[in-house]
DNA sequence: TTAGGTGCAAACGGTTTGCCGGTCA
DNA sequence: TGACCGGCAAACCGTTTGCACCTAA
């Protein structure tokens, strides 16, 4: 869901362990996980905690210095489709909808002709507002819902 | 990572509870959370655990009846290149790759005349053998690497 | 008859969070 | 000085698993 900006994000410093987090990520193409990024980040600074480590990384995602290669939440969700097709998650309402467009085959091709890579298979997901929340936000607009935060 | 299809996956019976979580999933077009699914098959198999429910979404899902919506793992990746681009996922060795593709933008201009829906963003991830698992595979073809369950 | 499945509850494990003392501007 | 941040450890919570009993084939 996107996280209504009402009291502004308070002023972010610059502090030794989130540069040090940020230089290990930005030195690596590999996409590690948060316990390796920890690991590499201890041998800078000893006694930095893990929690610090996932802090920083959804500070740094917030702030678009990174990406975090996730499914948006934490738990799995089933389709009862079992052909390929794909995906649109409402950014709003947090809904997940089957996309009605052709698959892309000819995207396996081009990674196979550029990296020389087999490839079986390939996922898209959208990421927007459904209609629904479409409409109610342009209706929000006209008439805002509360006064509050709004200095 | 493939599973290893060494010792044959074992004979499937046919169960209620099995029966009613696929009922279920195939019934909406929504695309459930285990607990949701959960709270449905209740309605009709009311003392059935939730471990159950786990275990024959894992099972239909290796069945191919129905599809898993999540990121593979458990834990979150991070990339240190905030900039649009694809990931390619090696289904032997885990890694994740950056793909050297271009930003396919016209899907979302599909999606959006198809559906109507504001579409922002879209993520686009691969699946299949890098070049040296891929090498690896081919190699040990040739020469076996052990001679167990091969009955 | 028996391999496979279920209910139950405890364990797992990646991630988040509350508290409090430390630090950057 | 005070808002922000870090270390620590406990809590969180979706998911997995061990065990004893049950059941489809």
């Amino acid at each position: 869901m996107i996280k209504e900006e009402k009291g502004r994000e308070p002023k972010r410093r610059s502090t030794r362990q989130r540069r040090v987090v940020l230089e290990v990520l930005r030195s690596t193409t590999s996409h590690p996980t948060a316990d390796w990024i920890y690991e590499q980040v201890r041998k800078r600074i000893p006694n930095i905690s893990l929690g610090t480590v996932y802090r920083n990384l959804k500070l740094l995602r917030d702030m678009g210095e990174i990406m975090e290669l996730d499914f948006g939440s934490t738990y799995s969700r089933f389709d009862g489709n079992p052909n390929p097709h794909y995906h649109f998650s409402c950014m709003d309402c947090g809904r997940v909808m089957d996309v009605d467009i052709p698959v892309a085959t000819e995207l396996e091709e081009k990674v196979r002709c550029r990296h020389g890579w087999e490839v079986f298979s390939h996922r898209v997901e959208f990421y927007g507002l459904c209609a629904e929340c479409s409409r109610r936000r342009l209706s929000e607009e006209e008439a805002p819902p509360t006064s509050e935060g709004q200095g």
